[in-house]
DNA sequence: CGCGTTTATGACATCGTTATCAGAAAGTGG
DNA sequence: CCACTTTCTGATAACGATGTCATAAACGCG
């Protein structure tokens, strides 16, 4: 800035004026610095200005997703880019990958860098180390999954209704044993989901059958051996709910290996890559990352624009989609 | 720091020490400023230490790619994270979206924030914008795309040949009357590809028939029209060479549409998700965007590390993964 | 014990920018 | 023409850290 400043033949803060665009500046001076800042292929230096700026903002946001190869997460991650690109606000994102050490170290790195606001997805028993953060007026946006040990905004899939509403898609097509293919209970949305496929079958009057519940699925092969089994019941299910994306996959295979997957109905919980064009095509209840994403890049942008009411949560509602897999009727 | 020094009863620059690890403080001295530390719940702020700090580092990565949301662009990110993790560097990504304004103005909020270095998929018609960063040290390595009017690390798919063996697949399966669907004849990968079927022709002494090949095709609609078009000719192809991810979607839709897809071969470039689920599951030449991601961010760090070598090429192979559209032979 | 070396510490300048303030020049109204 | 406001400009301090340098204490060794 200084040389700027030399070769316009001004002071450093008038430079310092004409790259901010403030009041007071004879457009003959602000003619005379724009070039020389052409000529020196000039670039102010955010970071430094924010040392002194007033409202110490860096125009940076943290991101912390599972992992940013995943789908979901990807669709996160654009949203809130295209949310922040708007307001000229870079975004760090970062992969948690189930691992709480990196959600600690990641989440570090984003305060040692002073981002405005931080939108997170965790995985850790307790959020309550971000408290100081979120005392000094930082915004913090949950994303999927519920903090705990602290009150924070949150943008959360309806997981609850989503799960209750596949689940009635089965029971209204007549099937009463229904399988439920769940992930680590420890996870908050996997807890939901459960209690929404439950719920649906109390409404229907319809008892769950401890035998057809099977949780703790971490991937796709452990799916596969849990319908396996399922299919080797005495009397095995007519259908399957399968509350998540990669446990949907595992029962697919599973399924169409046992050459079963015509006859037994399948709905699963989040979409499925090229679902429609799977035979039969899958019936998923779709969850809108990028609502989830766009909501909470909107919820940081109000926080920082000055907005105080208490935190809350956010529902996103779900959406059925009907390709084929669910539609199938019990035999 | 100020407030930790003054806790500890020490200067700032014996908390600076501490916190950088450096030679010549007691043991005493460290515990009681690690203790202001942690009470005092301090962060260092990264930026302004780097205002001062002699390599001037940020810590700081800039990524620009096609769009965050896209599976490749995702395992780029993800494979240049996992290797900027380990040294405490910290990525922004950026999604580029085609669009030549966004590039610029991406790269110039990187630079605004003086990150370390740049790894860019990129659209302008030249990078020489970059001349002046190329010059004064900073490492910046493209990816996927050659960059126009400057000369840097480039780490590149190898689509020659990759397109060339998708060919020589079916060639080998006995088709002589092998389409090709190609994207925008622009750019630099798709120009490749299409060099890399027709080489593989002419090795086989096969003539290209310029109504088998198609280009320009950007979006899944589109190669599904041109397929349509392509199975209503006199002497249709017996096989099908789809340059790219979408298009390749597009030509599975149209081929099942027709009720083809049992007859007509099918090789894609680029893999595509689920492909192993479809019937018939989807033979394709795999790129490896991890490996890409990988050894672009290697090579930022040879470059920061001192690396002076000059700017070279690294070329990525690809993997034919045979999974059944591939080995349908001609009637 | 004396002298050189190693260890330990803090004062101060500095990085690139913006905030504050002072002051000059130009315009306005009576 | 004078007082008063508005416009325009730059000197200087400050932001939060590190680099440099000076100084003092502790240590090692003949």
């Amino acid at each position: 800035m200084k040389n700027v400043a030399d070769l316009a033949g001004v002071g450093v803060k008038t430079v310092s004026r004409v790259i901010n665009q403030e009041r007071y500046v004879s457009a003959d001076t602000i003619a005379r610095v724009m070039r020389a800042a052409e000529q020196l292929q000039y670039q102010p230096d955010v970071q430094a200005g924010n040392l002194r700026r007033a409202d110490r903002r860096t125009d940076t946001l943290g991101l912390l997703v599972g992992s940013v190869a995943n789908p979901f997460s990807a669709a996160v991650h654009r949203a809130v880019e295209d949310a922040a690109i708007q307001r000229h606000v870079a975004v760090f994102a970062s992969s948690l990958d189930d691992d709480p050490e990196r959600e600690r170290a990641s989440v570090e790195a984003f305060l040692r860098r002073r981002v405005d606001g931080l939108i997170l997805t965790t995985i850790q028993r307790s959020q309550a180390y971000l408290g100081p953060q979120l005392e000094q007026g930082m915004p913090v946006v949950f994303v999927d999954r519920k903090p705990n040990g602290l009150i924070a905004d949150t943008v959360l899939t309806d997981n609850l209704e989503g799960a209750a509403r596949g689940t009635r898609h089965l029971l209204a097509a007549g099937h009463r044993r229904i399988a439920f293919l769940g992930d680590s209970e420890e996870i908050y949305t996997a807890k939901e989901r459960k209690r929404g496929y439950l719920d649906a079958l109390r409404l229907e009057g319809v008892a769950p059958d401890p035998r057809l519940v099977i949780e703790n699925l971490g991937e796709e092969a452990q799916a596969e051996l849990a319908v396996n089994e399922l299919l080797a019941l005495d009397d095995p299910p007519t259908a399957i709910f399968s509350a998540q994306n990669l446990i949907t996959i595992g029962a697919i295979i599973a399924l169409r290996a046992q050459g079963a997957s015509e006859r037994v109905a399948l709905v699963g919980f989040d979409d499925v890559p090229m679902a429609s064009l799977l035979s039969p095509a899958v019936t998923v209840v779709a969850q809108d990352p990028s609502a989830i994403g766009a909501i909470a890049a909107r919820r940081i942008f109000e926080r920082l624009d000055g907005e105080s009411e208490p935190a809350r949560d956010f529902i996103v509602p779900t959406r059925l989609i009907k390709r084929g897999s669910g539609e199938i009727r019990p035999a």
